[in-house]
DNA sequence: TCGGTTTGTATACGAGTGTATACTTACGGC
DNA sequence: GCCGTAAGTATACACTCGTATACAAACCGA
Protein backbone atom coordinates (compact mmCIF):
# COMPACT_ATOMS: atom_id res chain seq x y z
CA UNK A 1 0.00 0.00 0.00
CA UNK A 2 1.92 2.79 -1.34
CA UNK A 3 1.23 6.43 -0.13
CA UNK A 4 -0.73 7.26 -3.72
CA UNK A 5 0.14 11.04 -4.31
CA UNK A 6 -3.28 12.02 -5.55
CA UNK A 7 -2.95 12.40 -9.11
CA UNK A 8 -6.45 12.18 -11.12
CA UNK A 9 -4.23 11.27 -14.78
CA UNK A 10 -2.48 8.38 -13.34
CA UNK A 11 -4.92 7.06 -11.15
CA UNK A 12 -6.94 6.49 -14.09
CA UNK A 13 -4.32 5.36 -16.40
CA UNK A 14 -3.78 2.94 -13.46
CA UNK A 15 -7.06 1.46 -13.67
CA UNK A 16 -6.89 1.74 -17.21
CA UNK A 17 -4.07 -0.62 -17.41
CA UNK A 18 -5.24 -3.17 -14.46
CA UNK A 19 -8.60 -3.53 -16.66
CA UNK A 20 -6.53 -4.43 -19.96
CA UNK A 21 -4.91 -6.93 -18.29
CA UNK A 22 -7.97 -8.39 -16.17
CA UNK A 23 -10.63 -8.46 -19.04
CA UNK A 24 -8.04 -10.09 -21.21
CA UNK A 25 -7.28 -12.53 -18.70
CA UNK A 26 -10.94 -13.25 -17.60
CA UNK A 27 -13.48 -12.06 -20.01
CA UNK A 28 -15.60 -8.80 -19.11
CA UNK A 29 -18.00 -11.34 -16.90
CA UNK A 30 -14.99 -12.91 -15.47
CA UNK A 31 -14.07 -10.06 -13.39
CA UNK A 32 -15.39 -7.84 -10.78
CA UNK A 33 -15.00 -3.81 -10.31
CA UNK A 34 -13.56 -4.44 -7.34
CA UNK A 35 -11.00 -6.29 -8.04
CA UNK A 36 -9.67 -4.45 -11.18
CA UNK A 37 -9.93 -1.15 -8.47
CA UNK A 38 -8.12 -3.09 -6.32
CA UNK A 39 -5.06 -4.24 -8.53
CA UNK A 40 -4.96 -0.39 -9.40
CA UNK A 41 -4.66 0.50 -5.48
CA UNK A 42 -8.53 2.38 -5.39
CA UNK A 43 -11.14 2.07 -4.00
CA UNK A 44 -14.18 0.64 -6.72
CA UNK A 45 -16.26 3.65 -6.85
CA UNK A 46 -13.16 5.72 -8.36
CA UNK A 47 -13.65 3.34 -11.43
CA UNK A 48 -17.46 4.86 -12.02
CA UNK A 49 -16.24 8.42 -11.31
CA UNK A 50 -13.67 7.98 -14.03
CA UNK A 51 -15.15 5.76 -16.90
CA UNK A 52 -18.74 5.94 -15.85
CA UNK A 53 -19.98 2.96 -15.06
CA UNK A 54 -18.02 -0.93 -15.69
CA UNK A 55 -18.96 -0.86 -19.43
CA UNK A 56 -17.72 2.28 -20.13
CA UNK A 57 -14.42 1.15 -18.88
CA UNK A 58 -14.81 -1.40 -21.19
CA UNK A 59 -14.88 0.25 -24.08
CA UNK A 60 -12.28 2.46 -23.07
CA UNK A 61 -9.66 -0.89 -22.66
CA UNK A 62 -11.01 -2.04 -26.30
CA UNK A 63 -10.29 0.94 -27.91
CA UNK A 64 -6.63 1.07 -26.36
CA UNK A 65 -6.19 -2.69 -26.57
CA UNK A 66 -6.95 -3.59 -30.47
CA UNK A 67 -5.46 0.21 -31.51
CA UNK A 68 -1.91 -0.61 -31.22
CA UNK A 69 -0.30 -2.88 -34.18
CA UNK A 70 -0.13 -6.21 -32.56
CA UNK A 71 -1.53 -8.42 -35.29
CA UNK A 72 -0.54 -6.76 -38.37
CA UNK A 73 3.61 -6.11 -38.63
CA UNK A 74 4.30 -2.52 -39.28
CA UNK A 75 6.56 -3.27 -42.82
CA UNK A 76 4.74 -6.22 -44.33
CA UNK A 77 6.55 -6.13 -47.52
CA UNK A 78 5.02 -8.53 -50.03
CA UNK A 79 2.08 -10.25 -49.51
CA UNK A 80 3.98 -13.62 -49.01
CA UNK A 81 5.64 -11.76 -46.74
CA UNK A 82 3.01 -10.31 -44.85
CA UNK A 83 1.19 -14.08 -44.74
CA UNK A 84 4.55 -15.59 -43.60
CA UNK A 85 5.09 -12.49 -40.76
CA UNK A 86 1.97 -12.79 -39.32
CA UNK A 87 1.64 -16.71 -38.84
CA UNK A 88 4.81 -17.01 -37.14
CA UNK A 89 3.94 -14.39 -34.81
CA UNK A 90 0.70 -15.64 -33.80
CA UNK A 91 2.32 -19.01 -33.35
CA UNK A 92 5.28 -17.33 -31.28
CA UNK A 93 3.11 -15.69 -29.14
CA UNK A 94 0.66 -18.10 -28.39
CA UNK A 95 3.52 -21.05 -27.56
CA UNK A 96 2.39 -22.81 -24.92
CA UNK A 97 4.29 -21.30 -21.79
CA UNK A 98 3.75 -17.88 -23.34
CA UNK A 99 1.78 -15.30 -21.12
CA UNK A 100 -1.27 -13.79 -23.88
CA UNK A 101 -2.03 -10.14 -23.67
CA UNK A 102 -3.94 -10.38 -27.05
CA UNK A 103 -6.84 -8.46 -28.69
CA UNK A 104 -7.92 -12.31 -28.79
CA UNK A 105 -7.87 -13.19 -26.05
CA UNK A 106 -10.14 -10.13 -25.05
CA UNK A 107 -12.22 -11.11 -27.97
CA UNK A 108 -12.91 -14.50 -27.09
CA UNK A 109 -12.77 -14.32 -23.24
CA UNK A 110 -15.54 -11.51 -23.53
CA UNK A 111 -17.58 -12.80 -26.54
CA UNK A 112 -20.30 -14.72 -24.26
CA UNK A 113 -21.47 -10.94 -22.86
CA UNK A 114 -23.50 -9.55 -25.80
CA UNK A 115 -23.17 -5.92 -24.50
CA UNK A 116 -19.77 -6.32 -24.71
CA UNK A 117 -19.55 -8.06 -28.18
CA UNK A 118 -21.25 -5.16 -29.43
CA UNK A 119 -18.66 -2.90 -28.16
CA UNK A 120 -16.18 -4.96 -29.80
CA UNK A 121 -17.52 -4.74 -32.66
CA UNK A 122 -17.00 -0.89 -33.01
CA UNK A 123 -13.59 -1.27 -32.07
CA UNK A 124 -13.06 -3.80 -34.45
CA UNK A 125 -14.20 -2.14 -37.20
CA UNK A 126 -12.84 1.17 -36.21
CA UNK A 127 -8.99 -0.27 -35.65
CA UNK A 128 -8.31 -3.47 -37.14
CA UNK A 129 -10.35 -3.76 -40.02
CA UNK A 130 -8.85 -0.88 -41.73
CA UNK A 131 -5.30 -1.56 -40.46
CA UNK A 132 -5.63 -5.07 -41.97
CA UNK A 133 -7.32 -3.97 -45.34
CA UNK A 134 -4.65 -1.27 -45.98
CA UNK A 135 -2.10 -4.39 -46.98
CA UNK A 136 -4.26 -6.03 -49.15
CA UNK A 137 -4.94 -5.49 -52.67
CA UNK A 138 -6.98 -6.94 -55.12
CA UNK A 139 -11.11 -7.33 -55.03
CA UNK A 140 -13.42 -7.88 -51.91
CA UNK A 141 -10.43 -6.51 -49.62
CA UNK A 142 -12.35 -6.23 -46.55
CA UNK A 143 -13.68 -9.99 -46.55
CA UNK A 144 -10.87 -11.57 -47.07
CA UNK A 145 -8.99 -9.60 -44.26
CA UNK A 146 -11.73 -10.55 -42.04
CA UNK A 147 -11.58 -13.85 -42.79
CA UNK A 148 -7.83 -13.85 -42.48
CA UNK A 149 -8.49 -12.82 -39.29
CA UNK A 150 -11.13 -15.54 -38.74
CA UNK A 151 -8.49 -17.77 -39.15
CA UNK A 152 -5.81 -16.37 -36.27
CA UNK A 153 -8.55 -16.15 -34.01
CA UNK A 154 -9.56 -19.54 -34.64
CA UNK A 155 -5.73 -20.62 -34.06
CA UNK A 156 -5.45 -18.71 -31.19
CA UNK A 157 -8.71 -19.81 -29.48
CA UNK A 158 -7.46 -23.42 -30.14
CA UNK A 159 -3.86 -23.10 -28.81
CA UNK A 160 -4.29 -20.97 -25.78
CA UNK A 161 -7.86 -20.81 -24.75
CA UNK A 162 -8.92 -24.27 -25.36
CA UNK A 163 -5.51 -25.75 -25.56
CA UNK A 164 -6.13 -28.62 -27.88
CA UNK A 165 -3.33 -31.54 -27.84
CA UNK A 166 -2.81 -31.52 -31.79
CA UNK A 167 -2.25 -27.64 -31.77
CA UNK A 168 -0.62 -27.80 -28.47
CA UNK A 169 2.08 -30.35 -29.47
CA UNK A 170 2.69 -29.25 -33.05
CA UNK A 171 6.04 -28.44 -33.99
CA UNK A 172 6.24 -24.79 -34.31
CA UNK A 173 7.64 -24.39 -37.74
CA UNK A 174 5.72 -26.70 -39.36
CA UNK A 175 2.53 -25.06 -37.82
CA UNK A 176 3.62 -21.63 -38.51
CA UNK A 177 4.20 -22.59 -42.27
CA UNK A 178 1.02 -24.43 -42.71
CA UNK A 179 -1.12 -21.55 -41.09
CA UNK A 180 1.02 -19.24 -43.69
CA UNK A 181 0.01 -21.52 -46.74
CA UNK A 182 -4.21 -20.80 -45.21
CA UNK A 183 -3.43 -17.30 -44.95
CA UNK A 184 -1.96 -16.70 -48.55
CA UNK A 185 -5.23 -17.92 -49.68
CA UNK A 186 -6.89 -14.93 -48.75
CA UNK A 187 -3.45 -12.54 -48.65
CA UNK A 188 -2.16 -13.53 -51.86
CA UNK A 189 -5.51 -13.19 -54.16
CA UNK B 1 -47.87 -25.10 -16.26
CA UNK B 2 -48.57 -28.53 -17.89
CA UNK B 3 -49.45 -30.81 -15.05
CA UNK B 4 -46.08 -32.58 -15.02
CA UNK B 5 -46.65 -36.32 -14.41
CA UNK B 6 -43.95 -37.48 -12.11
CA UNK B 7 -41.24 -39.31 -14.31
CA UNK B 8 -37.65 -39.22 -13.75
CA UNK B 9 -36.41 -40.05 -17.02
CA UNK B 10 -37.99 -37.15 -18.63
CA UNK B 11 -37.33 -34.36 -16.43
CA UNK B 12 -34.08 -35.24 -16.54
CA UNK B 13 -34.14 -35.27 -20.33
CA UNK B 14 -35.99 -31.81 -20.10
CA UNK B 15 -33.04 -30.21 -18.07
CA UNK B 16 -30.69 -31.04 -20.18
CA UNK B 17 -32.08 -30.18 -23.36
CA UNK B 18 -32.90 -26.83 -21.43
CA UNK B 19 -29.47 -26.33 -20.33
CA UNK B 20 -28.23 -27.25 -24.08
CA UNK B 21 -30.13 -24.35 -25.83
CA UNK B 22 -29.29 -22.09 -22.80
CA UNK B 23 -25.82 -22.95 -22.57
CA UNK B 24 -25.23 -22.59 -26.39
CA UNK B 25 -27.08 -19.71 -26.10
CA UNK B 26 -25.89 -17.83 -23.35
CA UNK B 27 -22.34 -19.09 -22.52
CA UNK B 28 -21.52 -21.07 -18.99
CA UNK B 29 -21.58 -18.00 -16.58
CA UNK B 30 -24.78 -16.30 -18.63
CA UNK B 31 -27.14 -18.98 -17.57
CA UNK B 32 -28.55 -19.06 -13.96
CA UNK B 33 -29.73 -22.93 -12.84
CA UNK B 34 -32.87 -21.46 -11.68
CA UNK B 35 -33.31 -19.86 -15.45
CA UNK B 36 -32.70 -23.36 -16.66
CA UNK B 37 -34.85 -25.02 -14.54
CA UNK B 38 -37.78 -23.14 -15.45
CA UNK B 39 -37.88 -23.53 -18.54
CA UNK B 40 -37.50 -27.27 -18.03
CA UNK B 41 -40.43 -26.80 -15.61
CA UNK B 42 -39.29 -27.78 -12.80
CA UNK B 43 -37.22 -26.39 -9.76
CA UNK B 44 -33.66 -25.49 -9.33
CA UNK B 45 -33.28 -27.61 -7.03
CA UNK B 46 -33.69 -30.63 -9.18
CA UNK B 47 -30.91 -30.10 -11.30
CA UNK B 48 -28.09 -30.97 -8.72
CA UNK B 49 -30.06 -34.16 -7.54
CA UNK B 50 -29.61 -35.04 -10.75
CA UNK B 51 -26.68 -33.95 -12.25
CA UNK B 52 -24.30 -33.21 -8.95
CA UNK B 53 -24.08 -29.53 -9.72
CA UNK B 54 -23.74 -26.78 -12.48
CA UNK B 55 -20.54 -28.27 -13.19
CA UNK B 56 -22.15 -31.54 -13.63
CA UNK B 57 -24.78 -30.43 -16.21
CA UNK B 58 -22.64 -28.82 -18.25
CA UNK B 59 -19.95 -31.88 -18.55
CA UNK B 60 -22.83 -33.62 -20.19
CA UNK B 61 -24.39 -30.56 -22.33
CA UNK B 62 -20.44 -30.71 -23.51
CA UNK B 63 -21.09 -34.50 -24.15
CA UNK B 64 -24.27 -34.48 -25.86
CA UNK B 65 -23.16 -31.44 -28.04
CA UNK B 66 -19.94 -32.30 -29.06
CA UNK B 67 -21.11 -35.50 -29.97
CA UNK B 68 -23.66 -35.66 -32.94
CA UNK B 69 -21.78 -35.65 -36.60
CA UNK B 70 -22.89 -32.02 -36.96
CA UNK B 71 -19.55 -30.40 -38.04
CA UNK B 72 -18.14 -33.45 -40.03
CA UNK B 73 -20.40 -35.02 -43.21
CA UNK B 74 -21.40 -38.14 -42.33
CA UNK B 75 -19.71 -39.11 -45.85
CA UNK B 76 -17.38 -36.78 -47.34
CA UNK B 77 -16.32 -38.75 -50.37
CA UNK B 78 -13.06 -36.93 -52.09
CA UNK B 79 -10.89 -34.76 -49.47
CA UNK B 80 -12.08 -31.83 -51.77
CA UNK B 81 -15.40 -31.96 -51.58
CA UNK B 82 -14.81 -32.58 -47.90
CA UNK B 83 -13.62 -29.35 -47.77
CA UNK B 84 -16.04 -27.80 -50.20
CA UNK B 85 -19.33 -29.54 -47.95
CA UNK B 86 -17.96 -28.61 -45.00
CA UNK B 87 -17.18 -24.77 -45.65
CA UNK B 88 -20.42 -24.41 -47.50
CA UNK B 89 -22.23 -26.01 -44.50
CA UNK B 90 -20.87 -23.81 -42.16
CA UNK B 91 -21.57 -21.00 -44.06
CA UNK B 92 -25.08 -21.47 -44.55
CA UNK B 93 -25.12 -22.09 -40.98
CA UNK B 94 -24.23 -18.95 -39.95
CA UNK B 95 -26.23 -16.69 -42.50
CA UNK B 96 -27.19 -13.34 -40.66
CA UNK B 97 -30.89 -14.17 -39.98
CA UNK B 98 -30.24 -18.24 -38.81
CA UNK B 99 -30.62 -19.66 -35.80
CA UNK B 100 -27.16 -21.40 -34.32
CA UNK B 101 -27.39 -24.01 -32.33
CA UNK B 102 -23.75 -24.92 -32.73
CA UNK B 103 -21.09 -26.62 -31.03
CA UNK B 104 -18.72 -23.93 -31.52
CA UNK B 105 -21.37 -21.69 -29.99
CA UNK B 106 -21.06 -23.27 -27.09
CA UNK B 107 -17.64 -23.64 -27.57
CA UNK B 108 -16.99 -19.53 -27.76
CA UNK B 109 -19.56 -18.66 -25.37
CA UNK B 110 -17.84 -20.83 -22.55
CA UNK B 111 -14.50 -20.31 -22.99
CA UNK B 112 -14.07 -17.13 -20.84
CA UNK B 113 -14.49 -19.14 -17.86
CA UNK B 114 -11.18 -21.49 -16.94
CA UNK B 115 -12.66 -24.37 -15.75
CA UNK B 116 -16.24 -25.00 -18.54
CA UNK B 117 -12.84 -24.17 -20.96
CA UNK B 118 -11.37 -28.02 -18.89
CA UNK B 119 -14.35 -29.82 -19.06
CA UNK B 120 -14.66 -28.55 -23.04
CA UNK B 121 -10.98 -29.54 -24.03
CA UNK B 122 -12.17 -33.09 -23.03
CA UNK B 123 -14.89 -33.43 -24.85
CA UNK B 124 -13.96 -31.93 -28.01
CA UNK B 125 -10.51 -34.43 -27.57
CA UNK B 126 -12.82 -37.37 -27.15
CA UNK B 127 -15.85 -36.40 -30.14
CA UNK B 128 -14.56 -34.39 -32.70
CA UNK B 129 -10.86 -34.45 -32.72
CA UNK B 130 -11.48 -38.34 -33.54
CA UNK B 131 -14.27 -37.94 -35.88
CA UNK B 132 -12.65 -35.39 -38.14
CA UNK B 133 -9.02 -37.27 -38.00
CA UNK B 134 -11.01 -40.22 -39.21
CA UNK B 135 -11.37 -38.68 -43.08
CA UNK B 136 -7.87 -37.24 -43.08
CA UNK B 137 -4.77 -39.06 -44.63
CA UNK B 138 -1.63 -38.63 -44.65
CA UNK B 139 1.42 -37.16 -41.95
CA UNK B 140 0.34 -35.03 -39.16
CA UNK B 141 -3.38 -35.72 -39.61
CA UNK B 142 -4.37 -34.35 -35.94
CA UNK B 143 -2.64 -31.38 -36.51
CA UNK B 144 -4.34 -30.33 -39.68
CA UNK B 145 -7.41 -31.43 -38.30
CA UNK B 146 -7.33 -29.28 -35.09
CA UNK B 147 -5.91 -26.15 -37.29
CA UNK B 148 -9.02 -26.90 -40.07
CA UNK B 149 -11.43 -26.49 -37.02
CA UNK B 150 -9.96 -23.57 -35.93
CA UNK B 151 -10.38 -21.80 -38.71
CA UNK B 152 -13.93 -22.69 -38.88
CA UNK B 153 -14.39 -21.38 -35.36
CA UNK B 154 -13.11 -18.49 -36.35
CA UNK B 155 -15.05 -18.06 -39.02
CA UNK B 156 -18.05 -18.60 -36.69
CA UNK B 157 -17.01 -16.26 -33.82
CA UNK B 158 -16.82 -13.72 -36.51
CA UNK B 159 -19.76 -14.31 -38.03
CA UNK B 160 -22.09 -15.05 -35.69
CA UNK B 161 -20.73 -13.44 -32.42
CA UNK B 162 -19.12 -10.76 -33.10
CA UNK B 163 -21.33 -9.87 -36.67
CA UNK B 164 -18.30 -8.55 -38.31
CA UNK B 165 -19.37 -6.24 -41.05
CA UNK B 166 -17.19 -7.46 -43.81
CA UNK B 167 -17.63 -11.14 -43.59
CA UNK B 168 -21.71 -10.48 -42.58
CA UNK B 169 -22.18 -8.90 -46.07
CA UNK B 170 -20.08 -11.26 -47.93
CA UNK B 171 -21.67 -13.29 -51.18
CA UNK B 172 -22.73 -16.50 -49.49
CA UNK B 173 -21.30 -18.56 -52.49
CA UNK B 174 -17.96 -16.70 -52.91
CA UNK B 175 -17.52 -16.33 -49.34
CA UNK B 176 -17.65 -20.51 -49.32
CA UNK B 177 -15.60 -20.78 -52.08
CA UNK B 178 -12.68 -19.02 -50.47
CA UNK B 179 -12.98 -20.73 -46.96
CA UNK B 180 -13.10 -24.26 -49.03
CA UNK B 181 -9.52 -23.12 -50.82
CA UNK B 182 -8.37 -22.62 -47.46
CA UNK B 183 -9.35 -25.55 -45.89
CA UNK B 184 -7.92 -27.57 -48.51
CA UNK B 185 -4.40 -26.59 -47.66
CA UNK B 186 -5.23 -28.61 -44.26
CA UNK B 187 -7.23 -31.29 -45.77
CA UNK B 188 -5.84 -32.03 -49.04
CA UNK B 189 -1.76 -32.19 -48.19
C1' DT C 1 -4.61 31.41 6.06
C1' DC C 2 -8.75 30.61 4.29
C1' DG C 3 -12.33 28.19 1.38
C1' DG C 4 -13.74 25.87 -2.54
C1' DT C 5 -12.86 22.34 -5.67
C1' DT C 6 -11.01 18.02 -6.71
C1' DT C 7 -9.64 13.29 -5.35
C1' DG C 8 -10.56 9.60 -2.90
C1' DT C 9 -13.04 6.47 0.69
C1' DA C 10 -16.81 4.09 3.53
C1' DT C 11 -21.06 2.18 3.78
C1' DA C 12 -24.96 0.24 2.16
C1' DC C 13 -28.64 -1.36 -0.95
C1' DG C 14 -30.98 -4.46 -3.90
C1' DA C 15 -30.61 -7.96 -6.97
C1' DG C 16 -28.71 -12.40 -8.35
C1' DT C 17 -25.59 -16.47 -7.68
C1' DG C 18 -24.98 -21.80 -6.52
C1' DT C 19 -26.49 -24.98 -3.35
C1' DA C 20 -27.66 -27.29 1.49
C1' DT C 21 -31.47 -28.59 4.51
C1' DA C 22 -35.95 -29.71 5.37
C1' DC C 23 -40.29 -30.42 3.78
C1' DT C 24 -44.49 -32.27 0.87
C1' DT C 25 -46.57 -35.16 -2.44
C1' DA C 26 -47.33 -38.80 -5.72
C1' DC C 27 -46.29 -43.44 -7.30
C1' DG C 28 -45.92 -48.67 -7.19
C1' DG C 29 -45.32 -53.13 -4.79
C1' DC C 30 -47.34 -55.69 -1.12
C1' DG D 1 -55.76 -50.01 1.01
C1' DC D 2 -51.38 -49.13 2.95
C1' DC D 3 -46.83 -47.41 3.21
C1' DG D 4 -41.95 -46.93 1.99
C1' DT D 5 -39.48 -44.79 -1.37
C1' DA D 6 -38.72 -41.82 -5.07
C1' DA D 7 -39.85 -37.12 -7.26
C1' DG D 8 -40.27 -32.60 -6.65
C1' DT D 9 -40.75 -28.11 -3.88
C1' DA D 10 -39.89 -24.28 -0.40
C1' DT D 11 -36.97 -21.78 2.20
C1' DA D 12 -32.86 -20.04 3.44
C1' DC D 13 -27.79 -19.18 3.65
C1' DA D 14 -23.72 -17.14 2.42
C1' DC D 15 -21.89 -15.14 -0.78
C1' DT D 16 -20.75 -11.62 -5.12
C1' DC D 17 -22.16 -8.20 -8.24
C1' DG D 18 -22.64 -3.09 -9.97
C1' DT D 19 -23.46 1.23 -8.25
C1' DA D 20 -25.84 5.23 -5.49
C1' DT D 21 -25.27 8.18 -1.51
C1' DA D 22 -22.80 10.37 1.86
C1' DC D 23 -18.63 11.62 3.78
C1' DA D 24 -13.36 12.86 4.55
C1' DA D 25 -9.15 14.87 3.12
C1' DA D 26 -5.69 16.85 0.15
C1' DC D 27 -4.59 20.41 -3.08
C1' DC D 28 -4.44 25.21 -4.86
C1' DG D 29 -5.59 29.87 -5.89
C1' DA D 30 -6.97 33.95 -3.25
Amino acid sequence: MEKRTRNAAATRQAILDSAATAFTRHGYDGVGVREIAAEAGVTAMLVNRYFGSKEGLFAEVVDTVFAPPTMVPNDPGSSVELARSTAEALVARTAPGAEHLDPFALLLRSAANPRAAGIMRAGIERHVGARFVANLDGPDANERAELGLALLAGVWLMRTVIATPGLQNAQQQQLAERLSEMLAVVVDP
